[in-house]
RNA sequence: GUGGGAGUAGCUCAACGGCAGAGCACCUGACUGUGGCUCAGGGGGUUGGGGGUUCGAAUCCCCUCUCUCACCCCA
């Protein structure tokens, strides 16, 4: 083995791919239901894009891209998160169409890479399924997304989600509160971890979350209690629908997520048993997003939900995939003489429409009805010099062994 | 970037200083035109890589790579 893959990567070979095309499906499925268009965007931006929506001083930025200079010397960066490619997306192709209140709703199934030492859940290489809602600031379109969420995450099969919720605020009292924040926990500076010492000064919000300080931040004003009106209303209309639509959610005010662009709603779907990393999606209102990269004012909801973590967790909950399920028909050659006429069949099945494949190392006939049974071929369809010449074909049902002839130009519409 | 655990056949693992093995899988045959069950036989390995100690290394030591789990952080 001379070549490895990347650190971080994974091949998805036959076998496991169906149960990711499967989950792929009903995202884009009910992204049609929910009135969503696909959007696909280059798989590298330019470096800036990430740094100035992401905040240069969140982790992703810092630490976790993929950055590197093209033959032009221009500075690209691969797709380090979702939503900044989509809001670039959107404004370079004006798909507002000049109507700043226009309601665009994108959806995007999409390779994120980051740069982090993996581990269970966790890859350089990830794939998400996102949703991006651009110009509307109305709550229930949050709720949207979050419902959108939770019921996808139930048609999967997956118990016990948990529904994190919260709001950050907005610059009218997000730095009201960050001044509180910052005043409190000066007066235990010493005793924080070494990153909130520093998070306190570059991204107050951030020691929010952080595990090891969470004594000190519970002495620390809650930011739900300190936003204002608009936002107050906000979160609380939030709630009020997803509690219409019948999804559980619960406020949690360590949730305020990496990156710097969210604005009031943040949230957060979790479960539990697939690791550390409990984490399956997460997201939150961006409003003032796409200004900063150079728009029209224009407020918008995302989310992004981890695959590789669905995945995880529907391998957690014990969901089975793909049990047996057999189909098409396996062309079985008999004598030197009947090679041809198989592959002829071969041809006539698959145009057809039916699955079908020859065994083209001509290897005995217990081989080849071998091989038609672990490739999961539904029935055997056989050709010696007797039916070739009869103009028939056994076939053979390879459930239950039956046989019978039939004739070779009833054959395609009965195994239609 | 930091720390723990692990790398032996396609897969799961044994051998723990003395001839590199088993189960499963694969191939062939018993059954020369009938898969699955059974039985018999067969192919498969630079023991992740490099260096060192030793008469002798999969085994002990060092380096390195990879995988894995956790921290950090995120999906």
């Amino acid at each position: 083995m001379t070549y490895k893959r990347p650190v971080g990567t994974q091949d998805i070979v036959p076998g496991v791919v169906e149960e990711w095309q499967y989950v792929e499906s009903i995202f884009r499925a009910m992204a049609d239901d929910y009135g969503y268009g696909e959007i696909r965007t280059p798989i590298f931006e330019d470096t800036d894009l990430f740094l100035r929506s992401v905040g240069q001083e969140t982790d992703i930025v810092r630490k976790e891209m993929y950055t590197f200079e093209d033959r032009g010397g221009r500075s690209l960066t691969l797709r380090a998160e979702g939503t900044a490619p989509a809001v670039r997306a959107y404004l370079e192709n004006n798909l507002w169409n000049q109507d700043r209140e226009r309601v665009v709703k994108l959806y995007y199934v999409a390779p994120i890479f980051r740069y982090d030492r993996p581990q269970a859940g966790r890859y350089r290489q990830h794939h998400q399924l996102g949703l991006e809602v651009l110009g509307s600031p109305r709550p229930e379109v949050d709720a949207e997304i979050i419902t959108f969420a939770w019921n996808f995450f139930q048609r999967l099969g997956l118990q016990g989600v948990q529904v994190l919720l919260n709001s950050v605020g907005c610059p009218l009292c997000t730095p009201a509160y960050v001044q509180k924040l910052t005043a409190v926990m000066q007066e235990s500076l010493g005793d924080l971890c070494a990153d909130c010492q520093t998070r306190i000064q570059t991204n107050p919000l951030r020691v929010l979350d952080c595990k090891l300080c969470q004594d000190y931040v519970a002495r620390a004003p809650r930011l739900a209690d300190e936003l204002c009106g608009e936002c107050d209303d906000h979160l609380v209309a939030v709630q009020a629908t997803l509690n219409l639509l019948a999804v559980p959610c619960t406020l949690d005010h360590t949730i305020v997520r990496g990156l710097d662009y969210y604005t009031k709603t943040a949230f957060e779907f979790r479960v539990e048993g697939i690791g550390a990393q409990a984490s399956i999606g997460g997201g939150g209102r961006y409003d003032g997003l796409v200004e900063q990269c150079g728009g029209k004012p224009t407020p918008g909801v995302g989310i992004g939900i981890g695959l590789e973590r669905v995945l995880l967790a529907r391998r957690h909950a014990g969901i089975e995939f793909g049990a047996d399920q057999r189909d098409g028909t396996f062309v079985v050659a008999l004598g030197d003489g009947a090679w041809n006429e198989a592959l002829k069949l071969c041809y006539e099945l698959r145009a057809a429409g039916i699955r079908s494949d020859v065994d083209y190392r001509r290897r005995s006939l217990k081989a080849q009805l071998r091989l038609a049974d672990s490739e999961r071929y539904v029935s055997a369809a056989i050709l010696g010099d007797d039916e070739i010449a009869r103009g028939v074909v056994s076939l053979k049902n390879m459930v239950d062994g039956e046989q019978t002839e039939v004739s070779r130009s009833e054959l395609i519409v009965r195994l239609s």
